[in-house]
DNA sequence: AAGAAATGGCTATTAAATTGGTCATAATGC
DNA sequence: GCATTATGACCAATTTAATAGCCATTTCTT
């Protein structure tokens, strides 16, 4: 009874690169599977499945993983992420906090 | 009798931004929580959970949602990754297919 | 100001992820 | 070449995610 969830070319690529990233970093850190699941905290056929790219894996465990081998998402911000956080937050607050459909029409698609 | 997952500060405030990039691109496109859940296929509980940055979420969920609203992990890829993808593969290939710890020591880590 | 719709937050049920284990095969160190 | 270890793949059992639905509250439209 498998579900069948099908994921655009973009999901699948994204997370086939993240994948193959984090394959190499453990690598270049001479982490065997054993060794990398350990360290963070699952199990080793978990840790197959990240580096397979799976996308049913539990986004926390696969940046956890991630992290851990030194592949940073959102291209290496150094420090921390707050500020981005922050400005992402601004952007945020200038949005109506609840998105409302004109309920009869003046189409504004965009 | 909960899990209780730990996880980095890394992780928690890399999910926090993305989850907010995902909110922000959803409301610019005046999308309501129930039309982004419905195009995406998912539940408006699991979409909510997404765009509070929640770690237990299916990777894959969040790159679909992601990519539904605009937001690129990768930095904005141009074209496709597949080309990416292929580098990393190739450095791959430089490696040993195996990874294994000398037995005694001699102390490489790195 | 009032009505309508969006959001936030629960619950119970169903579906699936995660685990720990095993076995076979491939790769490395010696 | 041999012994050893890593990797790949699978399974049953358990934990957890995902869903559908509902109600309360907030927020927008007019």
């Amino acid at each position: 009874m498998t579900k069948e969830r099908t994921y655009s070319r973009y999901t699948r690529e994204a997370a086939t690169l993240l994948a193959r990233q984090i394959q190499l970093g453990r690598k270049q850190h001479k982490w065997t599977e054993h060794e990398l699941a350990g360290r963070t905290g699952i199990s080793r056929a978990t840790l197959q499945k990240i580096e397979k790219g799976d996308l049913s894996v539990a986004i926390g465990l696969v940046f956890e993983v991630a992290a851990l081998v030194g592949v940073t998402l959102f291209d290496a911000e150094r420090g921390s992420l707050t500020a981005h956080i922050a400005r992402t937050d601004d952007k945020l607050a200038l949005l109506p906090s609840a998105v409302r459909r004109p309920r009869k029409s003046v189409d504004d698609e965009f």
